[in-house]
DNA sequence: TCCTTAATAAGAATAGTTCCTAAATAAATT
DNA sequence: AATTTATTTAGGAACTATTCTTATTAAGGA
């Protein structure tokens, strides 16, 4: 039986207090500032396991390591080539790609993911310095 | 000077012959066998190097570890969740999400990249099978 | 052919993640 | 409340994909 432990629920309170879009590592860090006994392997077990029991979504970027999501509905999403920081973005007309395919090469499509890379804010006035 | 040397021009032959969708570790593979001494370093550097100039496309997947494509123009693909096969795939109508971004969360987007995942022909009738 | 310098082979190092095992602990049962 | 049991944990080892290091090799111009 699936047990409620005081180590998963505070690794779930600290990926929500993050608001979103955390790698396993960024809230490892988090949490091993407060509760150092934590240890790494429980939280990428945790989130992977909440992530496989649809409590959270895990989102597996291109530029950046895994991210955890609390935000279920699927969504598209902006990639920082330069800082890996990541952002929702929503468009003016939506778009369902499995819909519109022409051709499917033989495979099954059971979801889509929908990634533009660029640079975010920071890194794009840093550029402008350089 | 750029130079050309022999180890180049067999790992780009044999990436071309491998028809596309390689990553770094199985062109090394299918060099190693009938080149045992070209190093893996000498595979992962040449690959990167190659994409930097323009020469191919390195393409950074979710489900699975990055692939190097000959096919320059930018193209959908589809992966699979269970064997990390790759495919093209094309639509009935094209889209592009930089053109119908609603809102950009501050970020300067540059290119992006559409991905399917799902199964593969020969996982979707294995998992028939089990 | 000789010389300069980029490219190489081999393996060590790194980073991110997963695995392993004894010990701890939560829930169920008494 | 005490006992039983089965799951979860901490900690570190192991693993995997990739990059770095360094002595050696070889490309291409002179």
């Amino acid at each position: 039986m699936k047990r409620n432990t005081i180590q998963k629920h505070i690794i779930m309170e600290t990926l929500r207090e993050m608001n979103c879009h955390a790698s396993a590592g960024m809230v490892y860090e988090e949490i091993n500032r407060q509760y150092p006994t934590i240890s790494k392997a429980t939280v990428y077990r945790v989130l992977t396991e909440a992530a496989e029991a649809g409590e959270l979504l895990r989102l597996r970027f291109a530029e950046t390591d895994d991210r955890f999501d609390i935000t279920l509905p699927p969504h598209a999403h902006i990639t920082c080539r330069c800082c890996g920081a990541v952002q929702d973005v929503t468009f003016k007309t939506p778009w369902n790609p499995i819909e519109n395919l022409a051709d499917n090469a033989g495979f099954t499509p059971e979801r889509y993911h929908i990634e533009l890379i660029g640079l975010c804010p920071a890194c794009n006035s840093l550029k402008k310095a350089e």
